[in-house]
RNA sequence: CGGGGCGUAGCUCAGGUGGUAGAGCGCAGGCUUUGGGAGCCUGAGGUCGCCGGUUCAAGCCCGGCCGCCCCGACCA
């Protein structure tokens, strides 16, 4: 490619709305525009990484036995009712009528679809195992479309289905994706933690989330060095604390004034937070529900909902705390509640066994030092509902565990017979009878992909692409167009370098050395191969983008050290 | 869906108290320049998000709507 004919419309400066990197960098590097919230464009560049990166997907797919489909974007009602998902997704189906008044929606996934596919044809245990995939764009309103690609309304997945005639073979499945799936990320040079996850409203037996690790992503992570645990952080579990010895003092009333924060509150007793009974009222389906916790721990509200059972749940404001308890936030507590007001009181582990406790009473601006438990107030049902902090002990062997966040790149789920079941996709085994088909589904957001690996490889000078997905991996760039030397050298090596089959871009504008060098920085090229004054003794430099690094090659030789550089990049993640 | 912010040239932004719109970058032409987004000259480019209201006069004041972004709840 000719960059003199390419359409790579380069920004100096980043669009006012992006924040992320990989948002601002793909905007400003001419790779992806945005059309409306959520809904982005791919340029020439972009569709070259995007079709790179689903290649090396489509390749392990294959590899792994999955056959591709196509599925429709258009989906029929009738398909969605069957199992309830046209009322259950809601409002983030994109829906439409056709000109008969007929309902359809926009395909956020295809269980349905692929289910429907599969009963439809699928009969005997000897058509079994089968996996079916297909990369599509995939549609979903979503409540908060964020960060450029990270979150779109319009995005590009892969999504995969497996079929066995029981769990046995179903896990096998599921276990062949889960090894494709570390492939294919190791391939295209992100940094991932594969991690156990909540099964969720998909349903199913068992599911895992591979996530790479950036600073802008909403997944966040517990993993331990020691033994190699890891999981979604809402779902490590977190138990009773030992007993604390520590001599009980004597109950005491203390004015606290205006603490209402646990920090305040902290700071005025000259105590720890982990020395306070936080209490926050819920107010379950309009309810109210004291969730007892630690000073230093906050809840986290997906335990919570799984303990309650219903998601139809949120904090009081300070006007109902105030209707509901007769006292105001920062003072409520379980000294002196008034009766019969909280249906429910729930305790969260972090709280056990802790002594000479600061406690308040629902009396504002007061609150009650070295309270203990059973001469002063009585342990409820003790729960686990704090959210996982940095250092809490594993679950599996009792190290600190390490928190990092993270952007949710693929998910894998065994769902057993939840959607054959209710679509009756049955087969006829050995013996004649018929059963439901055990199914798997497994989904990588392959545009999304595209911002996470940006997300961890950048600079402040742009892009630094892993030469398997760069849109090019090398760029050749005479620095003065006017100077026939350089210029005649430049074609030589880029007609070569075409030759050879290496994906190839020269920067042949009439621009001056800065402006060019300022653009191969941003879109990223990983390798390149500057063309300048010492062209007249034979020698060119090659430059390798992430390190920056410079070495001077005789114009025979660049190839080859081209070649030589790839493969020790792509060597290092 | 709750809370907040913003909407003026392709991009980033400026436009006290209302008087008919500007800068830098980008773009077109020219000269100079060629190892890190250079300099000078000339020029093109705007229904000031939309609709309504107040006013002799609205980018600015008032009302409504739309769009975009951020924080929270939720998701590949």
């Amino acid at each position: 490619m000719r960059w003199s004919r390419a359409f790579i419309p380069t920004l100096k400066e980043a669009p006012a709305d992006a924040v992320s990197p990989s948002h601002k960098l793909l905007v400003r590097g001419g790779f992806i525009r945005q059309v409306a919230a959520g809904i982005y464009e791919f340029l020439p560049l972009g569709l070259k990484v995007l079709k790179k990166i689903e290649n090396i997907v489509r390749e392990e797919m294959n590899k792994a036995g999955a056959q591709e489909v196509l599925l429709t974007v258009l989906n029929p009602r009738e398909l969605w009712e069957e199992t309830g998902r046209w009322a259950l997704y809601g409002e983030e189906l994109f829906k439409l009528k056709d000109r008969h008044g007929r309902d359809f929606c926009l395909g956020p996934t295809h269980e349905e679809e692929i289910t429907d596919l599969v009963r439809k044809e699928v009969k005997s245990y000897k058509d079994l195992p089968l996996i079916l995939y297909q990369i599509q764009t995939k549609f979903r309103d979503e409540k908060r479309p964020r960060f450029g690609l990270i979150r779109a309304r319009e995005f590009l997945m892969k999504d995969a289905y497996s079929f066995d005639t029981n769990y046995e073979d179903a896990k096998k499945s599921y276990e062949l994706m889960g090894q494709s799936y570390e492939r294919i990320f190791r391939r295209i040079g992100l940094k991932f933690l594969r991690v156990l996850a909540d099964t969720g409203q998909i349903g199913g037996k068992k599911s895992e989330e591979f996530v790479a690790l950036t600073l802008y992503g909403e997944a966040k992570v517990a993993y331990c060095e020691s033994c190699g645990y890891s999981a979604n952080a809402e779902i490590v579990p977190l138990s009773k604390p030992p007993v604390e010895e520590e001599e009980e003092k004597s109950l005491q009333k203390v004015e606290t004034p205006n603490t209402r924060t646990i920090e305040e509150l902290a700071k005025f007793l000259k105590t720890r937070p982990e020395k306070i009974m936080k209490s926050l009222l819920y107010l379950v389906e309009g309810k109210p529900v004291l969730v007892l916790i630690r000073g230093d721990r906050e809840v986290d509200e997906n335990k919570l909902e799984r303990l309650l059972g219903t998601d139809n749940f949120r904090l009081a404001t300070d006007e109902e705390i105030k209707a509901i308890l007769g006292t105001e936030r920062g003072f409520v507590g379980i000294l002196n509640l008034p009766p019969n007001r909280v249906e429910r009181l729930i305790w969260d582990n972090s709280l056990y066994g802790v002594k000479n406790l600061v406690v308040a009473s629902n009396e504002t601006h007061y609150h009650y030092i070295n309270a203990n438990p059973e001469r002063d107030f009585e342990y409820g049902e003790f729960y686990d509902l704090a959210e996982v902090k940095n250092g809490d002990p594993c679950p599996k062997c009792g190290k600190p565990l390490k928190l990092s966040r993270g952007l949710e790149i693929g998910h894998i789920f065994l769902l057993g017979t939840r959607y054959s079941e209710p679509m009756n996709a049955y087969f006829v085994d050995k013996n004649g009878k018929e059963k439901p088909i055990v199914m798997g589904c497994y989904g990588i957001g392959v545009s999304r992909l595209m911002a996470a690996i940006v997300e961890q490889s950048y600079d402040e000078n742009g892009i630094i692409w892993y030469p398997n997905v760069a849109p090019f991996e090398l760029e050749i760039l005479p620095l003065n167009m006017s100077d026939e030397t350089q210029k005649q050298v430049a074609e030589k090596l880029y007609n070569q370098a075409l030759e050879r089959g290496i994906d190839v871009i020269i920067d042949d504008r009439d621009e001056r050395a800065g402006f060019k060098f300022k653009d191969a920085d941003l879109i990223g090229i990983p390798i390149r191969i500057v063309v300048g004054r010492k062209a007249k003794d034979g020698l060119v430099e090659i430059q390798i983008r992430k390190t920056g690094e410079k070495i001077d090659v005789p114009v025979d030789s660049a190839l080859d050290k081209f070649e030589e550089i790839k493969e020790k990049l792509l060597k290092e993640t």
